[in-house]
DNA sequence: CGCTTTTGACCTGCGC
DNA sequence: GCGCAGGTCAAAAGCG
């Protein structure tokens, strides 16, 4: 009889502590998922403010084209077939979707020579930032490149690398880096073509892999400006759904978070003092 | 051994 | 037609 009252308490023990846990749970899962609504509202936010920075950057780029082209007649002729650019600032991204000549912010050397290396209205640039003692030409994007020529070029020091899509022999895709000349930090890298097979890897693996310095992993992402910036130099985002954008800059920020010591740890203490709080809120009861 | 990278030579297009 | 500059080829070297 007495083995029998010490069973039922038992019992009952085990299943204040279950709810309890369960409790503490189904607490934890409200908590984040108010969070993570949060940080969607932001990312929406931080989003529209991009598009709306993006065009007004577009409209001050397309300004500052036409003045310059009005100065020189010479000039002008020469620019005339660059035109519908799409510009950005220095470390972000340029990209195109028609034919363009310039670099980031070099509108000198976009001015000063035609653009007749890049015939084909798929051809669009991104902007890939390395780290500053990096020499690599390598922009790690997703894609398997074979490099199959390099050359010094008139207007820039530093060597072009010319690559093609090694993936599928047929795909026609051509790609160029070459350092930008204002910034030897930034790589810019030219592609030409559409390829003509799926992607070898997710995109999310484009980031983490940029250069031939910073493997797998070894990220180190310290905001949010960086987050956005190392997004916009692999994205083509004239032709990507916003909806994707909003899905892989999530995507970016927990994988930085998660890849952040700093931030597992503090993460850990939260969730554990919460967990001893209820401990302890039991124990009082 | 097979694939990739390097690099000098060659080809092509454009301006004068 | 010539020269220049960008783009491509292909043999040699490197690497796993």
């Amino acid at each position: 009889m007495e083995s029998t009252c010490v069973d039922t308490s038992l019992n009952l023990n085990v299943n204040a502590s279950s709810i309890l846990k369960d409790e503490v749970l189904v607490e934890e899962l409200h908590r984040l998922s108010s969070e993570n609504k949060r940080l969607n509202e932001t990312l929406t936010n931080m989003c529209e403010n991009y598009d709306t920075m993006q065009k007004q950057l577009n409209q001050l780029m397309n300004q500052n084209f036409e003045n310059q082209t009005q100065q020189s007649r010479k000039r002008k002729a020469e620019s005339e077939s660059c035109i519908n650019m799409f510009g950005t600032v220095r470390g972000i991204n340029i990209i195109n979707n028609n034919n363009e000549c310039s670099t980031v912010t070099d509108e000198e050397s976009l001015i000063k020579r035609p653009c007749r290396d890049i015939s084909s209205p798929k051809a669009y640039k991104v902007l890939v930032k390395t780290e500053a003692s990096s020499n690599s030409l390598y922009v790690m994007d997703g894609y398997q490149w074979r490099k199959y020529g390099q050359k010094v070029t008139r207007d820039n020091p530093s060597p072009r690398a010319y690559f093609r899509c090694s993936y599928a022999p047929s795909c026609p895709v051509k790609k160029k880096v070459q350092k930008s000349v204002e910034d030897p930090t930034i790589l810019v890298a030219t592609y030409e073509g559409e390829h003509n097979h799926g992607h070898e890897k997710a995109e999310i693996s484009m980031i983490s892999s940029q250069s031939e310095e910073a493997p797998l992993g070894s990220v180190h992402v310290t905001s949010p400006q960086q987050i956005i910036q190392r997004t916009c130099s692999t994205m083509k985002l004239d032709n990507v759904p916003k909806s994707s954008i909003q899905q892989f800059l999530v995507q970016q920020m927990a994988t930085s978070l998660t890849n952040d010591p700093n931030f597992t740890a503090a993460l850990a203490t939260a969730i554990s003092g919460r967990i001893l709080d209820h401990t302890s809120n039991k124990d009082k009861w």
